[in-house]
RNA sequence: GCCGGGAUAGCUCAUUUGGCAGAGCGGCGCACUCGUAAUGCGCAGGUGUCGGGUUCGAUUCCCGAUCCCGGCUCCA
């Protein structure tokens, strides 16, 4: 099923493709795969085309798919290849790369385009009401930046219509949770470009957010065996020399700053530093492992394009942390990390997660003895856990292989948030050592792992996957409270004075503004209790719950609600 | 950084051959005193992102910059 989905896509790309001649003569066509949406093609238009023209494509697609075409493979020798191509030039350059004896095209109502396949029967196959062109976007000619830049037309298609108006339908929530519409509508965050673009300002809103995340994730690494270490933000380029960033990852770092004649950098990693506290003593085997963490605030370059509300910004605080420890001790310590993200997660209320093991890449230090049983711990760590998940083979860092976290949100988006990395690079660059049981110096293990990446973007993921309708924990505000009529305002505040008291965030809505309006205010806040207080809860003492989700309860003792609320805060309930 | 599209009140958006800039929400004021998603009336709020150019005259046309959006690339 998966497959003939796929094939479709494919072959609707050549349909486009096809179209796109006949409307554009001229046209120098690309590639043209499936994707996991849909599918596109890449063009060299012999004049631009825009949004507008998408239509007239679309229709012509139609068109040529009503008639019924047959895909016809046939196998050519690459000198044929040649000449089908002539004046393709982007055609010629594939051909170039590929073997004598693989080659083969594929015909449609006359359009033929080198193609490995597979590709449906005929264009009838085709779901005409399962595609849409999306949109147009600019494209280097194979993702590389110094080559022509091609105009890639996107298309969404589905084996059926309904998967279709489905895949619309998720898009359309996308839009209604995202962070930068949410931040906005929720008063939590704001970015500034007069004061420079992907640099998050963090409102009292999303502050309270902030504190109360923080707060947990401290307690739960003191819980886990971690320490908590702070560290300066800039460093003398010594520091980074020695690192190596200096020579791999100077690109995202900012230009540096002369302070009594010598450079700083301000730090785009914490790991330099906790290296430095690592080294400000001997070690002895018995000392390990350490776990080190830190709420690190770092900056790298991001170039302009790329910065997107939280998701993508130039300042942010990783929840980092290093692990060191002996060889001996590293499958543990693995597992640990591991179980121990999984058990956030859990808490946030993320269900499905999903594992990719990187394995070592072409260039790469440290020996591969070390690289073997790093992947090992690895990988026996994921299975002990149960985690469904895929190797990338060759796609770890040059420093060491590492496990990423992938975690679905609530309208079915992966994203990756916990990563774990081996590094055999810094510990030899900085010399660390320690003195084994034997009396020997020994060069320590050493783990980076973030788990929820940064505080930045797990926001924003977190705000996209509760549409800003936070667990009651972590709620900036949590209940609100609504006199019936300015008559009542004084038991209003009474009670919302009593709750202030047992740590509980209150607001009394107090304004002249009729209660419905209140109410209105307070369901677009999304605060999970609204507290309707008149006549009759003054006099029982009683309050009327109206939860967010629109649930009504009346008649409530008030220390019957407060217990209510500090259990599911106590117990980081999801539910209300 | 590159391709394409944008930038008008705090927010969401109107404003056609180039001729004094408009609404809703929000804010402030006044009135109303209300039982589960918007009470009514009034007032204030703008160097139309910034800098050049064309023009008698530019929010509108042209050029450049900045930022934003969709992609490419990259990535926590």
């Amino acid at each position: 099923m998966a497959v003939d989905v796929e094939r479709m896509r494919h072959s609707s790309a050549h349909v486009l493709a096809e179209a796109v001649l006949k409307l554009f003569p001229g046209t120098k066509v690309g590639i043209g795969p499936a994707i996991d949406d849909g599918f596109y093609y890449d063009f060299l238009f012999p004049t631009p085309i825009t949004n507008e023209d998408l239509p007239a494509i679309e229709k012509e697609m139609r068109r040529i798919i009503a008639g019924n075409h047959p895909f016809v493979r046939r196998e050519v020798s690459k000198e044929e290849a040649r000449k089908l191509f002539a004046d393709q030039p982007f055609k010629l350059e594939l051909i170039e790369g590929l073997e004598e004896g693989t080659i083969s095209v594929y015909e449609q109502d006359g359009f033929i385009d080198l193609c490995r396949g597979p590709h449906v029967e005929t264009t009838r196959d085709i779901r005409p009401d399962a595609f849409k062109l999306r949109t147009i976007a600019g494209a280097y000619w194979r993702g590389d930046e110094k080559r022509p830049m091609l105009t890639r037309i996107y298309a969404y298609a589905f084996a059926s219509k309904a998967e279709l108006e489905a895949h619309l339908k998720m898009l359309e929530e996308a839009e209604r949770r995202d962070n930068r519409k949410l931040g906005k509508e929720l008063d939590l965050f704001s970015t500034h470009e007069e004061a420079g673009p992907g640099l998050i300002y963090w409102h009292p809103k999303g502050g309270r957010f902030r504190v109360e995340l923080e707060k947990w994730w401290r307690d739960e690494h003191f819980k886990n065996g971690y320490e908590i270490l702070f560290t300066p933000h800039i460093g003398k380029s010594w520091l980074w020399e020695t690192s190596g960033h200096l020579g791999f990852y100077k690109g995202n770092m900012y230009s540096p700053m002369t302070i009594d004649e010598e450079d700083y950098y301000i730090k785009p990693m914490n790991c330099p530093f906790h290296i430095m506290i690592y080294k400000n003593s001997t070690h002895s085997y018995r000392d390990l492992p350490l776990r080190w963490a830190e709420l690190g605030t770092v900056y790298r370059y991001e170039r302009s394009g790329v910065l997107h509300g939280l998701m993508r910004v130039r300042g942010f605080t990783q929840d980092d942390a290093h692990i060191i420890c002996t060889p001996e001790q590293i499958e543990d310590e693995i597992a640990e990390v591991l179980r121990f993200s999984l058990a956030m997660w859990k808490t946030l209320g993320f269900k499905e997660i999903k594992a990719y093991l990187a394995t070592r890449p072409q260039d790469s230090v440290g020996e591969p003895a070390r690289w073997d049983q790093a992947l090992e711990s690895l990988r026996k760590a994921v299975e002990k856990e149960g985690l469904a998940y895929e190797v990338d083979e060759g796609g770890g860092a040059f420093y060491g292989p590492k496990i990423d976290l992938k975690i679905k949100d609530a309208i079915g988006r992966e994203w990756q948030m916990t990563t774990i990395q081996f590094d055999f690079n810094l510990p030899e660059r900085f010399d660390m050592t320690y003195t084994d049981k034997d009396g020997q110096l020994k060069r320590p293990y050493m783990v980076h792992r973030a788990l929820l990446g940064s505080i930045e973007r797990f926001f924003g993921v977190f705000i996209e996957h509760y549409a800003g309708a936070f667990p009651l924990w972590l709620c900036p505000e949590q209940v609100a409270v609504i006199p019936v009529a300015p008559t009542f305002s004084d038991y209003a505040k009474k009670i919302a004075d009593e709750l202030k008291k047992r740590d509980i965030r209150v607001k009394a809505m107090l304004s002249d503004e009729r209660m419905n309006a209140k109410i209105r205010d307070a369901q677009n806040q999304k605060i999970p209790y609204m507290l309707v207080v008149g006549q009759k809860e003054m006099e029982e003492n009683q309050v009327s719950i109206r939860y967010r989700d629109g649930r009504q309860e009346n008649g409530v003792s008030f220390e019957r609600f407060v217990g209510q609320v500090l259990d599911k805060i106590a117990t980081k309930a999801l539910d209300l």
